[in-house]
DNA sequence: CTGAAAGCGCTAACAG
DNA sequence: CTGTTAGCGCTTTCAG
């Protein structure tokens, strides 16, 4: 029924060896051989049992690719990185959806390793001590890409979110704004963190703070931007920082519906740099970070720790820019 | 090193089969038995190599997905339903990026089946001739949704396009519309096909016809939604019917900074139904297309052929409303 | 350049 | 309830 190596070398007259070899493109056959087994292949339609060879090779050309939610854009850009240069090394993608449960996490770090994949790519979420725990004790490679667990261990690919929050609020600053609003939170809390941390330098530069009450924490969706516009309003932000786009967007409508004007007495800014940013009015300024870049880039590195080639950098600092569009003066 | 069943075996003083057993939960196991092995099984941490069982016994519990842009919010949307069925039924997927172009979409069917997954499911693109012959000669079973092939031989999950479309064209003609126009392509071609047929079909009826020039092409994409109103600016259209919600974003954008207004000027309804199309202002009218289900139930179906349940409908219809926003009268 | 043979780690009859 | 025994389809020494 299925046909096997077998057959084709009992129909080729050769040893289910050579077979492999000219399947695997080993030099040492006689291109009659080679000419020969080739032609029995097609023939009979023969395709090579992918399991089988996993298990004899102790090698699946497989990585598996671990994501908070990939209905978000912001993941999804990644992903699509990520595939194309997993596509171009000739390996498969498992993406599995951690939906940022620590214990779906748990069980997908588990499944991926009994799948025997030759590799792990982490796009954010929480990475528990149990996961950080496993990941220790397999020699599977781990790489983190536009997200970080917490002692930065792993290998990882990122921009400087510190750095960009920073430049913003410098130049909020200059204009004169005085009161910041930070929303954040959901899928990385490094992340988060990192901008925070950001925000807080400068403003303390200036004898400033951010106000904890002007600090929101929550999902990432559109209608969680009515809810952080709602929750912030009675700081009278003139400036808000918000790590999400879609996010960002609920915020612009909601405030644009309180009769407020953007830019002229609100300015918003965002972080992720989805191709969201363009489709509001005003268009959305964002921090543009290179989203297909951190994930090929994650995927590269993946492959060099896979093919156990030299790393010259296990974390991958990649440019930002700061694009301000309509929503920032 | 790597620790397998026959240490788990040696360890717990029993055969390999009984190891096996346990872990598969066979209840031919005596409990005191079972207790032991699994404290074995807890104390090695041993994980079982699915690559060594898919080989035994010849079922991976893995689907593949093939997606034509999984950066595209109407596909991750089905593939988050679809995701969430396959982890409730214990399948892994994965899932792969055709870019909707036959030659990969082939390579993808090819390695996914030497993969040796149990089912595939197909959320849009080409299906060459190619592609075809190959499902056919397969036993695997492939299910499609939120599309078709061409002669719907395969089970599919859809809604009724073409009825959408004739709802939507009888309103507006009732409203004293007189020129329409039509954006669509990209990914599905027979769904596209489906919504032209039933604006035609309308338009008949009433003695009138879709003006070809009023027909539009192309990506859809927001930036394509631009081009699109540019391409049938001169046949002054009344309503525009789109598929991608990104596209008639586009449009609706297009059209305002050309001084148009939406709806008085121009009403615009897309298809899609993804999340965007309350990111907009005028919020975009569109049929509601219960995407998270098309995915879902896809599945649900496809894990009733891997498992040869009965089948009682292998295409399913699914209900669908159309929900009138702000960018229709 | 080619073949023989030994597994990879597990499941699945088949006995008992 | 438990153990023995064949493989699953392929890669990979090792000889020659």
């Amino acid at each position: 029924m299925t046909i096997t190596i077998y057959d084709v070398a009992r129909e080729a007259k050769v040893s289910m060896a050579t077979v492999s070899r000219v399947v695997n493109g080993n030099p040492n056959v006689k291109p009659a051989t080679r000419e020969r087994v080739n032609e029995v292949i097609k023939r009979l339609n023969y395709r090579p049992n992918a399991v089988a060879r996993g298990l004899a090779s102790k090698k699946t050309t497989t990585v598996g690719v671990i994501i908070p939610d990939i209905s978000n854009i912001y993941y999804s850009e990644l992903a699509r990185g990520l595939e194309d240069i997993a596509t171009m090394y000739k390996y498969q993608t498992i993406i599995s959806n951690s939906d940022n449960d620590p214990v779906k996490e748990n069980e997908i770090f588990n499944n991926l390793l009994s799948k025997q994949v030759d590799g792990i790519i982490f796009l954010g979420g929480t990475l528990s001590a149990d996961t950080l725990a496993m990941i220790q004790s397999t020699s599977v490679p781990v790489v983190v890409s536009g997200t970080n667990d917490g002692d930065e261990s792993l290998p990882a690919v990122n921009i400087d979110y510190a750095q960009a929050s920073t430049e913003i609020i410098e130049r909020l600053l200059e204009q004169g704004v005085k009161r910041f609003a930070f929303v954040g939170g959901g899928y990385s809390e490094k992340a988060r963190q990192d901008v925070q941390a950001g925000i807080e330098r400068v403003l303390k530069e200036h004898n400033l703070a951010l106000d904890p009450a002007a600090v929101y924490k929550g999902n990432e969706q559109y209608l969680d931007g009515e809810k952080a516009f709602n929750a912030l309003k009675d700081t009278k932000p003139e400036a808000i920082l918000c790590i999400s786009d879609e996010q960002a967007i609920g915020i612009v409508h909601a405030a644009q519906d309180a009769g407020i004007k953007i830019p002229e007495e609100l300015q918003i800014i965002s972080f992720n740099n989805t191709r969201l940013v363009q489709m509001v009015r005003p268009k959305l300024s964002s921090v543009m970070q290179p989203l297909y870049d951190i994930g090929a880039v994650g995927m590269r590195l993946l492959t060099k720790y896979m093919n156990e080639e030299d790393i010259e950098d296990k974390n991958v600092i990649l440019p930002y820019k700061i694009d301000y569009r309509g929503t920032t003066k």
